[in-house]
Parts: structure tokens; C-alpha cells; sequence
DNA sequence: CGCCCTATGATTGGATCCAATTATGGTGCC
DNA sequence: GGCACCATAATTGGATCCAATCATAGGGCG
């Protein structure tokens, strides 16, 4: 089966930076050089050039004339904002999957979160090391998914990769309290999707992600670490 | 003040293919040819090849490996998909710009809404020329930018970028029945904003948006002109 | 001693080049 | 006459080249 879309090269080759950033390999605030990344993947500037603007449209990066591109550093505000369209579309993903959802997915949801929350507690503990993957996106891709609509997916997506992943993975680890809320969420809204219930669902969702955007915007307004300062 | 962001002439090169898009210039379909393109504006082959990559992640266009790009051809249940998504953000949007709306801006869209239907049936009885800037999107921009979050408006300005502009005002043009219903939808969504109802405006603008969607579905399930076949 | 100004190096941006892949048109064979 | 095959033209894609712009460091002047 052929590439459906896209030149095969340069979108590899914007997945793979965009991956560097998101687990923070490539702090946020830090420059993007086209040579430097060009070597690091042994090829000639031209296919970066291309994958930078991709990069560039969906604003994960920033681009400066004749100055080079620098990874965005989002500043609180921004993030609230962009929370409450997730909200209002991860809300709009629940009650489109409460139809949908079969048992056996229901059951994979449940195992997802007692695993990730198993695991946080074992982190915490010491006697696991974290992974990498995490758990979180995959419990929400999950719905996505299940929501069976390519453009909201898509959306979704797009909202979720403008900000390092390794950042909201820092929001959950750090706290306790954290963890044990979104655990306790993540159960509420699979009852609810269980029972059927369509409006709890999306309402549970709603200020389940609008709660995640608050704590993500409050660790941006007193961000110390993990942003590139030349 | 400097470019805030992006390089300005592939900026605007984008910009300037995607209105030759949006205005059916270039008919969905169509290839875009690179060379041709690039003596089109007088530059070489580099910036416009930046400038298609940041249309194919905009989903204006498709490219196919060493084929070059086409103008997508939404089919109709893709664009039923981003209208749902489109009905609750532009819901959103209502519902925020209730408390924001001053009298002087709503006076403004009662104007752009009776403006655009006074000039729709001078046009359907040949008293006056069509516009090329369609009404319909200004009216719906002034709402978004009273939600007053950047992020809302970006997304919905994706999706509406999505679709070339000239078959959404097609729908308009060629019923009269659409052209009353979009008036008196509007109308009516103006009184709940005025009455600072947000439940009703939110209601109206989700059930306005999803009733256009359809009209533009319908028009793509037996599109016939203005479609290239090469 | 500090500031500005200039020279040099680093980096981006557009143009050009060439290889690789794809489309096209023509010829021969069945 | 139609279909397959091959040669050639058109087009894309990556690499390279060079000019323009920006950062930086060193020297001159107040």
C-alpha cells in the first residue's frame, strides 16, 4: 500500500523532530538550526527546510525571518485557551463515543488507566522506572478514536502535539494529588460511557480536561526548568 | 512593527495560492504544478515548494510522492465531520461572545447580516453584481474574534480553509429557500446574543452551522461542475 | 572605561543543478 | 484495430551554490 499522502521523506522526517520536541530531547525555547538537524539526519538542508514549515503551520515551532526557528514556549493564557476547545471538543468525543464504545474497548480503558495509575504509584514508590510512552494520550486517543470522526480526531491531535508532551507528563508525576484526580476522573467518565450516559459523559470530560489545562497552565506561569535559556 | 512570525514571502505565497484556491481560480482538483507556479510569480521553485508544504499540513491540498499536489476534493461525509466539529466550536464561540458583544458590534452584524441578503436578491434579480468577499464569512469572523480566544478563532479558520470558499457561497447563490433560512437564522441568533441568552445562541449557532453543513454536503454528493477532471 | 562602529563568521533564503520517478506518445506485434 | 512495450519528455525531490541578513567580537573614539 502506497503513501496516501505526503512525500514519504519529509514527513518522516517532521514526525521524528516533532517527537525530539515533544519528549524534550529539544527543550522548549530552544533554536532549531537547518544545518545542525540536516547532519544529525544525514541529509541536505532542503528536505528540513520543508518539514520546519510543516512544523511551523501546525505551531509547535516558530519562525523567524532570516533569525531561524525556535521551539514555541507557550505562555499560560495561551494554554487556557486552548484548553477550553479541547474541553468543548474532547466533550463532543465522549458523547459521540458513548454510542459507540463496545465493551471490550470499555474494558481496555479500564486496564489503560489502572495500569498508568498502577504505575505512578510504583514510580513514586521506586520500584519501577517510567516509561517513555504515555499512558495518558493513549487513554484519550482511545476516545478519539472511538468518536469515529477523522476531523475531530485531527483537531484533537493538533491541540495535544502544540504542547511537549513531557511537560504534562511532569504535571502528573510531580503531584499526587494529580495522579489520584485524574485517576478518579478517568473512572467517573468510564461509568458514565458504560451506563450509556451521554450528557454525564461529555459534562465529566469537559471539566476533566478543563481542570488538566488549569494545572499544565499553572506549572507554565512558574516554569523554571526544562526551557532552553541561550 | 517586524514580521511576528514566518518567513514573509513564503507566508504570503501560501496565502496568495490558497485565495487562488478559495476563489475557484484554481478549481478544486486541479494539479499544482511547481515550475508553473514559480514563474506564475516570478520566483523559483524553493519558496513554493515550502509554501505547498505548509497547504498539504493546512489540508487544502494533497501531495502524492513524486506526483506533486492536487486541490483536495472533499468528499460529502468529510465535510459532515468537520461540520459537527465546526457546530460545536462555532457553539463555543457564541456562547463566549455573549458577555463580550458591545450594542455597537451587534448593530454591526445586523448590518453585514441585512447587507448580504438585500445584495443576494439584487443579484437574483440581476439589479447588481456579486462580490467576490463573501458576507457570509465576515459575519461569522466577527463572532469569533468577540470569543476573544486565539485559539477558537485558528481552528475555526482551519476548518473553514478546509473547503474552497466559492462552493460554500454557490449553496447560497443557487436557492433562494437557503439564502431566507441563512438570513433568518442569523437574525434570530442576533436576538438571543442581544438578550445576552447564551444557551440559546450557543443552541442556534450548533443548529445553524450543522443545517449549512448539510446544504454544502448535499452540493458535494452531486457535484458536477467546477470540479477538474484532468 | 564605556559605547559605538565595523569586520568577520554563522545562518538563513532563494536559485540552480542533477538524479530519480512518472507521464506520454509512438511503434511494433498479435 | 487494440494492446503491450519502449523511448522520450515532464515533473518532482534532494543536493549544492551564492547572496543577503543577522550575531559576535574586536578595535577605535569620546
Amino acid at each position: 500500500m502506497p503513501e496516501t499522502d505526503g512525500n514519504a521523506l519529509v514527513d518522516d522526517l517532521a514526525a521524528r523532530i516533532r517527537s525530539k520536541i515533544m519528549s524534550g530531547e529539544i527543550p522548549i525555547g530552544a533554536p532549531l538550526r537547518q544545518a545542525e538537524l540536516a547532519a544529525q539526519f544525514g541529509i541536505s538542508r532542503t528536505p528540513v527546510r520543508e518539514a520546519l514549515r510543516q512544523l511551523q503551520t501546525g505551531g509547535l515551532i516558530e519562525v523567524v525571518p532570516n533569525r531561524g526557528a525556535v521551539v514555541r514556549v507557550p505562555v499560560p493564557w495561551e494554554v487556557r485557551e486552548a484548553y477550553e476547545v479541547r474541553a468543548e471538543l474532547e466533550s463532543l468525543a465522549a458523547r459521540r463515543a458513548v454510542d459507540r464504545l463496545d465493551d471490550t474497548t470499555i474494558a481496555e480503558l479500564r486496564s489503560i488507566n489502572k495500569a498508568m495509575y498502577e504505575r505512578s504509584l510504583a514510580v513514586a514508590a521506586g520500584t519501577a522506572t517510567e516509561r517513555d510512552g504515555n499512558d495518558n494520550d493513549q487513554f484519550h486517543s482511545r476516545i478519539y478514536e472511538a468518536s469515529a470522526n477523522t476531523r475531530l480526531s485531527r483537531m484533537l491531535g493538533e491541540i495535544n502535539d502544540a504542547f511537549p508532551r513531557n511537560v504534562s507528563a511532569l504535571v502528573l508525576k510531580d503531584s499526587s494529588r494529580h495522579r489520584e484526580e485524574n485517576f478518579r476522573e478517568h473512572e467517573e467518565l468510564l461509568e458514565a460511557l458504560a451506563a450509556g450516559d451521554a450528557d454525564r459523559a461529555a459534562e465529566l470530560m469537559r471539566a476533566h480536561v478543563l481542570r488538566a489545562g488549569e494545572h499544565l497552565a499553572h506549572w507554565y506561569e512558574r516554569r523554571s526548568s526544562t526551557v532552553f535559556t541561550g
